[in-house]
DNA sequence: TATGAATGAGAATTCATTCAT
DNA sequence: AATGAATGAATTCTCATTCAT
């Protein structure tokens, strides 16, 4: 998009991007221990940054709830990418379900946004399909060319159903219960 | 049932009652339109009772929680508890879970607080087990003594992942995923 | 004033006595222990009355205030007068101011009332002293006629001050600080 | 005193301090006006600020009771100091006591708290008597050094008992018996 | 006359957001 | 562009008092 000559960025340039990034992370970490409801006070504090800058960045509240969404999101979808290849197609889609589930559990106080419904919030899921999804649409065609799963189910219901069962108290009944999921996906 | 001994309520009980179950009522009305974090006053305005009225019968606003919640669960389960004995034992696990999918997802603006771990709304999850665990474990040994569904997930399992799944803004999805958890449980 | 031919009181006249007691008695305690703004729930409750008859008995709340005053004056005013026969002028002075000083420091709730200056409770000082100045002046007038103590204090400044030292919380200060005034007393 | 480390205050930090300021006169009057139970909104009313500045200033309702009260104390105690040197001993003890009684009259407000007891106003004698107890001290070994008082009383006990008689509406009552406390004091 | 449920005004406090510096 | 003090609307909750029974 940009040629070659793009300049490096400016002192100030660089200023803006250390705040973006102090309030992303620290917001991230807010939010997985507070909730997405979280005062901006303590969002602001932990970034170690003034009101004003704060809302510079993401004039609406909801702006950073969904940069931090959408920050954690495209990393699963990284660590998620990989999975693919390494497994037979079952194992490959178990994998990487469980590992969707694990991510979800993982950025709690995302997840009542993600599904609070609320008109603020409905970007949150239609990023996390638009991520997920074509990994996932893969994962089970090469499974269902293998005759081991059965085709009538979305992978965005999928995505949705995992997402919905990841409690992140208790791993083990999320691992149960996708591992359920699959099971059904099995029954041809 | 009724002795002698159980005096029909005095006016001034049921004036009691009549304010409760208005205030039950307007704060099912509110939850489920705008989440159990609504303000007190809107209840208390859907209610026409004073604010005075609403804390002497709550004296904690998670006390109002809890009640509606143990209502709108306690009417679930009386439906509930009739379907086992209409169809085959599949059927009837099938059509149970759907029901309580639905009632999750109807008591919309409960199921952020149910699954929302805060120690205040402890409670809730443990009664939705409580009256649901009995019913769903007998049409559970129902279709496993038939040979029809496998042993080694739990009810409660299967309500967490169910309550999880259900999603108000769609219905056919929440039953399609149940649909598949059911298909899960029957991969012997 | 009434003859001798006075009816003996009617059961409901016993039953509204009851109430007037009742109360009095709890909010003797409960200003003790929180003071006399107190919540008035507490005061009812520890009577074990309604709201209603609460009012009916002291439509002011100051009016149950007055009332616990001066049952509690009355009752110092009473054990104080027994004092002045048995010791000689200064030692009879003396005990009386000290016991004094132990009545209000012990009716601690009603101390703030007494002095708070507010016209809601311009009576109660003014009730202490028409109960107390008698026998104090009685008391000065005879050690003065000994030569024991000077004429220029009045028996309402030694009162007020030695209402305003009493210290509930330190019974040996107080005690101190009244002999100090008695001392400062017999400086002639 | 001012070293060249001392920079002048920033236009941002002499608002603070007007704020804060404002706060506390507004405070000390309301305080001396209705007590120190007077609701914050009057508080916030007569220093012109909002809600917000008030608790940031003052997080505990207790904190700006505390602070009005420290502020006048140190205003005392500073015209107090100035009076030992120039009369004689006892000249000096009576007129720094009298000084002290009309400024815990004054301060009316402030005495209930000073005198309730509660944990919170702990802190309220606690600092008036560090305050004035030194110079009393030195007041007391000065007369006392001239044989013109006894040692037997304690300063605390005198500070004690001097805001304890002070009466707002009666000055003359209570020089009166600040006098009579002296004079009970230099009865050897 | 007693009861106690209901009322509703009022108080404390929080927190998103603005804006002068 | 960043800061953080100030704002003030919004919310929860309390409590004196009323009034139907």
């Amino acid at each position: 998009m940009t040629g070659p000559a793009e300049a490096p960025p400016s002192r100030r340039q660089q200023d803006v991007q250390r705040s973006n990034d102090a309030l992303l992370a620290a917001a991230a970490e807010v939010f997985a221990t507070d909730g997405v409801d979280a005062p901006v006070r303590r969002i602001i504090a932990a970034a170690g940054v003034g009101a004003g800058t704060f809302y510079r960045h993401f004039p609406q509240r909801s702006d950073l709830v969904t940069a931090v969404f959408r920050h954690e999101v495209d990393a699963c979808a990284e660590t998620a990418a990989a999975l693919a290849a390494e497994h037979e197609p079952v194992e490959a889609l178990t994998r990487w379900l469980q590992q969707v589930g694990r991510f979800v559990a993982d950025k709690y106080g995302l997840k009542p946004a993600m599904h609070s419904g609320e008109p603020t919030y409905r970007s949150l899921p239609a990023y996390f399909l638009e991520r997920f999804t074509p990994a996932l649409a893969q994962l089970l065609e090469a499974a269902a060319a293998a005759g081991e799963v059965r085709t009538d189910i979305s992978p965005d219901d999928l995505l949705r159903a995992v997402s919905g069962i990841a409690a992140p108290e208790d791993p083990a009944y999320t691992t149960r219960m996708v591992a359920l999921l699959v099971d059904g996906l099995r029954r041809l």
